[in-house]
DNA sequence: GTTGAAACGGCCAGACA
DNA sequence: TGTCTGGCCGTTTCAAC
């Protein structure tokens, strides 16, 4: 895990390559940055090894598959029930982040489900911890996969 | 772009194997599955012209890339202002993330930065749209990237 | 769906600067 | 150290079934 080390141009071609493909073949991603096959790997074994990459993901359409609402819901819970709290969203399977927040003791969750009972019977669940605010996801007009600015400006 | 096209055994086992680990080889993913390689090929080639995969991408530690802080803001903006707020936030690098929500007009944006004086800087440029309410992430306790639960259950 | 053959890519060892 | 070359083996691709 290097923490400072500065990337040079072909690493950050790299990473922006596999950010947009991660698919694409060693030899290709060699030909792409000015490398020989060997070389692409060795470098992505590099950055995989500094913690840079962290894995390769397939990016799974779950509105398709029936989970049509999104919803983030944000919520307050004092000391005592933190611990058993993280405990118990672990074994919700309609939570898929859990952040916590600056600001009293605060949580917000994203969660995915197929309808507005679900919604309903998730937020019952969470009640007993502290007070949960709930805001459906009615679209989403930003969402960036490739990290690509992170990389190349500054 | 299938809706209600069921996924049988098969295909449900691809897209966890593929959200786990989308540089696995072919042929290992149809050893895996029980097909053989040409057929392991065409299914992933049917779900992704079903719409239901949509892409392979590199996870990268933006921590590690000096991106430490993780935020989330969110804003009300009223109907006005609505689509040059939308237009805007494209140009800014920081934010990664953005959703419309119920309740008020309001957006929350997930933005990734490396100070807090940036961060204070990119709210200053949010003032005009709306008054923002900024959360930063301590932790995040949970994050699911395989979608191995929302796939087997159910 | 499978099989089989040819082209291609992944990966290891060794040489080079 | 980092890169290139060559060779072996697994993978991809495509045709025919």
């Amino acid at each position: 895990m290097r923490q400072d080390t500065r990337l040079d141009e072909i690493d950050r071609k790299i990473l922006i390559e596999l950010s947009a493909n991660a698919r694409v073949p060693f030899a290709e991603l060699g030909r792409r940055v000015g490398l020989s096959p060997s070389a692409a790997i060795e470098r992505v074994r590099q950055l995989e090894s500094d913690g840079l990459l962290h894995g390769y993901h397939a990016e799974i359409d779950l509105k398709a598959l029936g989970y049509s609402i999104t919803a983030f819901i944000r919520l307050t819970c004092d000391g005592t029930r933190y611990r058993p709290f993280l405990k118990f969203i672990q074994t919700l399977d309609q939570v898929v982040e859990c952040h916590h927040l600056t600001g009293g003791d605060a949580f917000l969750l994203r969660v995915v489900l197929s309808s507005t009972a679900e919604l309903e019977q998730l937020i019952e669940k969470l009640l007993p911890y502290g007070m949960p605010t709930t805001s459906i996801v009615l679209s989403t007009p930003l969402q960036r996969r490739q990290d690509a600015h992170l990389l190349t400006k500054r």
